[in-house]
DNA sequence: AGCACGCCGACT
DNA sequence: GTCGGCGTGCTC
């Protein structure tokens, strides 16, 4: 019987191939196996069991299995093939290439050491009225999910340091209590080891932590833990949205808002679209929690489709700190005045300061001195950027262009400006300003990346600031997530206009976020914490209502604007991207996958470009995008399926298309 | 994605 | 005359 197995593979082609084996008490569904397949062998997925050949498969074409992979047991179940399958459909990869993407890749079961004491600790510490009616409304949720088919979705919506853990931690409990599995997802960095720390203190040996250092064995070995049903809670990053919990209940999504939940290789997909998928799916009950909700669950809740749930008081008497806009206009330098005063002071009461520069200019972009002006596209609203070669401003989602002004339109100024601050470059003056003071500069360059020193040498750094022998870290976005330093009394944000002038439609909801999360790392440890937002826009709505801790201000204005211009959260995207070496066959490539969407786009559907990447080049690759854009998008999912079944057919070997399905980025 | 097969230019 | 480029197509 059934003598025959369906396979597919982590490759670009959305077909499975059938194969046979001697041993079938071997091979089943869930499990991989090492197969001839074309000149060489293959590590495939067995996604069926058959018990004839397919149409157009002779006996003799179809080969053997060489080796069943997994001995003790399957690795995925049928609720995973469909997964998969669902995934293939929406992020528009094979099913083969999100299994790859969903389980773990170890060969060989290495049990980790369980450092983990069996002690569950009760924690006796009370809740406040907030955090009680909070999880309430999430208890009776996970009480309720089981029996009807509503699942309940909620947000906690509070402040750095409102107690949004604790409210994860005892719902979590409840789950569990109810025989059901939770799934806590964390951000990429930082985050997961001192969560996880809290969560196996709580839960001992019932947690199962998936940081992204592990090795590919001791991630299987944690995997298979799961799976058998001995590890009832799962922390990690996105990939843990795949855990095979029996019995889901609950999934946790702490800080919703970060960009690290979309995945950036194929299959691109999101963490919270998943969940949402599995707990409808499974019954369960999702809860994200952050001080800064993404535009997209911040309309949802006003919709009522997630019920949020409000944290507004501190609860270590921390108290959230002054946040100060500050005028760059006319200020020779990067460094004003206000923020060299507040440095000096910080460091003569023996305390620290962290500046911040919240992303290495990349492009340049017109925008005044004197008044702040800044150039944009009168479609799109974004910024366009300067290309000097070519002597135009030109807007990367639509392609228009427009020449450079000669003076500002605004204040007249002759003062053409092209702007932007590089870490070296503040580096340098903070040391002539302040010679005795210690300085330490993190980013990128100086760690992470380094093949030398994995990390090692950001560790370091981190740890001699926490214990106060550094007086001033300057960094990028690493030093504004997740970490805790109890001697931080000054933050100051460089240049704040850095996110506002990315060429994106969500670069002002990422330059609120930023300084809304800025100022939850300054205000936790002092009365009289402070930060200092630089900027040019002094008078820009988004640098004054994040200044003003304005939230429904901010996302108010910011949905307007988003529906005035069709973006999402009004309209789903997907988004095209061809590279090539040489940039005639990548206009070209993209000039006919234009033409061909032109003719297929459904009702209500519109395109943007093709226009070249705000980032045009990488590693010798030219880079054109478009842009589709829906209200709807299953027609629109319908429409591109047949683009690109009809893009491939007339394809240059040369170029490579990337599909985007509810992009992040836009870089 | 790999990898081979196949058809046109510069070399011993 | 062949070696080798890369476009095209297939993988049970």
């Amino acid at each position: 019987m059934a003598p025959y197995f369906e396979l597919v593979f982590n490759i670009p082609s959305d077909r499975s191939f059938t194969y046979q084996i001697d041993d079938k008490s071997e091979a089943a569904i869930g499990k991989r196996a090492m197969v001839p397949f074309g000149k060489r062998d293959c590590l495939g997925y067995i996604i069926a069991q058959r018990d004839d050949l397919p149409e157009g498969v002779t006996v003799d074409s179809v080969k053997k299995i060489r080796r069943v992979v997994d001995k003790e047991g399957f690795l995925f179940g049928d609720s995973d093939i469909q997964t998969a399958r669902w995934m293939a459909g929406f992020y528009l990869c094979s099913a083969g290439q999100a299994l790859a993407a969903m389980i773990p890749s170890g060969r060989k079961i290495i049990t980790p050491s369980l450092p983990q004491s069996d002690e569950e600790n009760a924690n006796a510490l009370s809740l406040s009225d907030e955090q009680a009616v909070a999880l309430n409304a999430i208890n009776s949720g996970i009480s309720a999910a089981g029996t009807g088919k509503s699942a309940g979705m909620f947000y906690l919506f509070g402040i750095t340091g409102s107690g949004k853990t604790e409210v994860f931690l005892r719902a979590s409990q409840f789950a569990l209590n109810a025989g059901r599995s939770v799934i806590y997802l964390v951000p990429e960095i930082s985050l997961t080891r001192q969560t996880a720390k809290m969560i196996e203190e709580r839960f001992g040996s019932l947690a199962a932590t998936l940081h992204s250092g592990m090795s590919p064995s001791s991630r299987l070995a944690e995997w298979m833990r799961i799976r058998a049903g001995k590890a009832p809670i799962v922390i990690g990053p996105r990939s843990a949205v795949f855990a095979p919990v029996p019995n889901l209940g609950l999934v946790i999504i702490d800080e919703e808002h970060d960009g690290s939940y979309k995945s950036g290789s194929t299959p691109r997909y999101h963490a919270r679209q998943v969940a949402l998928r599995r707990c409808s799916q499974e019954g369960a009950v999702i809860v994200m929690g952050s001080a800064t909700p993404s535009v997209e669950a911040w309309k949802l809740m006003s919709e009522g489709g997630i019920k949020r749930l409000d944290l507004t008081r501190r609860l270590s008497g921390g108290r959230m700190p002054q946040i100060i806009p500050v005028s760059l206009v006319k200020t020779q330098g990067c460094l004003t005045k206000e923020l060299k005063d507040e440095i000096l002071s910080t460091a003569r009461m023996g305390k620290q300061s962290i500046l911040f520069l919240n992303r290495r200019g990349f492009a340049h972009f017109y925008q005044c001195p004197d008044c702040g002006w800044e150039q944009l596209c009168r479609r799109c609203s974004v910024s366009l950027t300067w290309h000097k070669s070519r002597s135009s401003c030109i807007c990367h989602y639509c392609g228009y262009s427009e020449p450079p002004p000669a003076s500002c339109p605004k204040c007249g100024s002759v003062q053409a400006g092209y702007r932007g601050f590089g870490t070296e470059m503040i580096e340098e003056e903070v040391r002539q300003s302040f010679p005795d003071l210690r300085l330490c500069r993190v980013d990128a360059d100086t760690a992470g990346k380094n093949k030398k020193s994995p990390s090692g040498n950001l560790e370091e750094t981190l740890t001699q600031f926490k214990a106060g022998m550094i007086d001033i870290l300057l960094g990028t976005q690493m030093v504004a997530k997740g970490l805790n330093f109890p001697g931080v009394r000054l933050v100051g944000v460089i240049f704040a206009d850095t996110g506002l002038n990315m060429p994106d439609f969500r670069a002002a909801e990422r330059t609120f976020s930023l300084i809304v999360q800025v100022a939850g790392r300054a205000g936790r440890y002092f009365p009289d914490s402070k930060v200092i937002v630089q900027t040019l826009r002094m008078e820009d709505p988004v640098i004054k209502k994040s200044c003003a801790m304005d939230v429904s201000g901010f996302y108010n204005a910011e949905l307007a604007q988003r529906r005035a211009l069709n973006f999402p959260p009004f309209s789903r995207i997907i988004r095209f991207t061809v590279r090539a070496r040489e940039e005639k066959r990548a206009s070209e490539a993209i000039n006919r996958l234009a033409s061909l969407a032109e003719k297929i786009l459904p009702k209500g559907a519109d395109m943007l470009g093709p226009a070249e990447c705000p980032i045009g080049v990488i590693n010798n690759n030219h880079r054109k995008h478009i842009i589709l854009r829906s209200a709807d998008m299953g027609s629109l999912h319908a429409a591109v399926r047949r683009l690109l079944e009809n893009y491939e057919k007339g394809r240059d070997a040369k170029t490579y298309l990337e599909a985007d399905v509810d992009p992040v980025s836009m870089l």
